[in-house]
DNA sequence: ACTTAATTTAAACAAATGTTTAAAAAATGG
DNA sequence: CCATTTTTTAAACATTTGTTTAAATTAAGT
């Protein structure tokens, strides 16, 4: 069955919001993108606020899904790493504009991050805190505190993906063979992580 | 001497450009934050796109400057790795906004980036890539391709500025706690950075 | 087939924004 | 002190943008 004209405005307004960001994209160009109307997009969804606060949600919740999943399963913490690194590269692949995207709205509205709080009490409640924690006083893990480690799995995960341009500047490499590029690269971040949070081990 | 309207603007529009980036700012606010007319923002500037590309480049120059120095210096590749981390994890402290902005920039304007080409061609005849490749082909550093040490010292470095407010909704850590939270990262980021490249020897 | 409701469109509105204009005010210099 | 240039201001302009309105078209139900 054909995608209803609310479905096709919410994937245009995903797809432009994602490339260009909530202040610089219109209306207007929305519906473009649909292939309809200006007012149609405010008769489906009230404002261009309103819509964005939808398409937000949704993305979010793709998002964190798959990290739920991970902190969730029984896997030791090693595997959990690798496997959530992993994730996260397949994730940002296919929409590498998310991570700015989620910065920037962060920056717009500082509350819109209360929505992943119930997702984030799923992962504090999995125990990988805690598992963390007995590791690091048996000495088979680094002493290197929550926070850190957060920064160190995003910033590594992450920012790859919103440099490509960048890189592109420094290195001439094309877009295309960045592609390649970063799942190489994926490769040295899970064993630089790994070498660095269990020092006592072999690694790879 | 007290600043020229020029100066004040200039100021502002820095100030005002950092903040907000160039769409979601006004050249009124620039105006109010300078204490003075739009009109005189246009009289002295042209135009709110050619004050944003003066004061791009004199972003670009402050922030490439430093690195330069560090390259053009005779200091052994490991200082100089951990000289770099340092100098970009000072600068970022007093602009913290500058990552974002860069890359924002870059999304706008493509072509923003080929004022950094002559810099960058300082860099690449200080002779650091032919010291990485003696060193690779003694075993004496782990063979890794330069964009992929160059994105892992990127990434570290700016994204931890970046994800200030990101890791505030995750962890709970106030802002003014974070400064402190940022230099004791710094620290793990040098050690893992160093330990992963030389592998052979013992780090701190 | 007819009525009613839902969908779609074109047009209009008000507010905001980059830019320009023309006049006022201040500074300069002979 | 006056003439000229430079700086500053208020106002206006054209465009864009989010949003609304009212009419037109289509769909649904009976």
């Amino acid at each position: 069955m054909n995608p209803s004209a609310e479905d096709k405005i919410k994937a245009a307004a995903l797809q432009v919001f994602l490339q260009k960001g909530y202040a610089n994209c219109t209306s207007r160009e929305i519906a473009r993108e649909a292939g309809m109307n200006v007012a149609l997009v405010n008769y489906y969804f009230r404002s261009k606020s309103k819509l964005f606060a939808i398409v937000f949600e949704s993305v979010m919740n793709d998002f964190m899904h798959s990290m739920v999943q991970v902190f969730s399963s029984d896997l030791p913490i090693r595997s959990k790493i690798e496997l959530l690194i992993a994730r996260e590269y397949e994730f940002l692949a296919l929409h590498p504009e998310i991570p700015n995207f989620v910065l920037s709205e962060i920056e717009r509205n500082p509350n819109s991050m209360d929505e992943i709080k119930p997702m984030l009490s799923v992962i504090l409640k999995s125990g990988v805190l805690e598992e963390v924690e007995l590791l690091q006083k048996k000495g088979e893990m680094r002493s290197i505190d929550m926070v850190s480690i957060t920064l160190l799995l995003m910033s590594n995960c992450q920012f790859p993906f919103m440099a490509k341009k960048l890189v592109h500047a420094i290195h001439g490499i094309e877009l295309a063979a960045y592609e390649n590029q970063l799942q190489n690269h994926r490769e040295h971040v899970v064993q630089m992580i790994l070498n660095y949070l269990f020092p006592n081990e072999a690694h790879g």
